[in-house]
DNA sequence: GCCGTATTACGATGGCTATCGTAGAAGGCG
DNA sequence: CGCCTTCTACGATAGCCATCGTAATACGGC
């Protein structure tokens, strides 16, 4: 057995919550992918790994946008096998900015149905 | 005289309503300098000039920041005199996006407190 | 130990964009 | 009419960034 208590694997960089930029966030909320991204992760409450989120775009397209997100404070990511696993930083948005994410999601769910109506799913 | 009722003056170039995307507003608000602008305006209550928005950048740079905030469809703007007079879309953009706006600059206020405590002033 | 799956690193590329300075247009004022 | 203030247009430049393909790395299972 591995001797930590946690097996660790890789450490990602993430930065604390208090070096979280509003700018940052706002920037990497601004491309269509990466609010994508966010929002299918806001559905489904639980982690989800890197393939599990579609994008019409190539692999190393998605691991950037990840890493965007991450950086940016939006998300977290750790390794777990084979699979990066990413969660929304709920808890450090909502401190820092109140109300923020979830204005954010209801407004981009609000302009999908203003697109197209009557969709159930994303984008 | 004008045949028209208003004089008009140049006219310029706004998003219909619903040309409004949730992205580009979220992109506008992602520059420093645009965000200050947007603060600075929803502060004063009234339409102000866009010299009255003191920016650490030329001319000219400003006034790209004011035409991406006016593409975005953030701000609305018109000529009055020697002066351009720019004023934010609330009622757009709450129509829209309901609370979003008044969520970035609750957040954009709550950052710059926790980098500057004490100050009063924007940014 | 070998293989397949999942992700990353690297290098390249084209496009967008924040910035500048200078020159010019629009309008008020003496 | 000339002047000043305000803003804009036009290049130009440098930096960032979304995208790709290929090669490499990490891990679990056989």
């Amino acid at each position: 057995m591995t001797p930590q208590t946690a097996p660790a694997a890789r450490a990602l960089e993430h930065p604390e919550r208090t070096a979280i930029r509003l700018e940052g966030v706002l920037h990497a909320l601004s491309d269509p992918m990466r609010l994508h991204v966010v929002r299918t992760l806001a559905a489904a409450e639980t982690e989800l790994a890197c393939s599990d989120v579609e994008l019409p775009v190539s692999k190393s397209t998605t691991t950037h946008h990840f890493r965007v997100l991450r950086e940016a404070g939006v998300i977290e990511q750790n390794y777990r096998g084979t699979s990066k696993m990413s969660g929304l930083r709920r808890e450090d948005l909502d401190a820092l900015f109140p109300n923020l994410l979830d204005s954010v999601l209801a407004a981009a769910e609000g302009q999908c149905e203003r697109i197209h109506p009557g969709a159930t799913a994303a984008r």
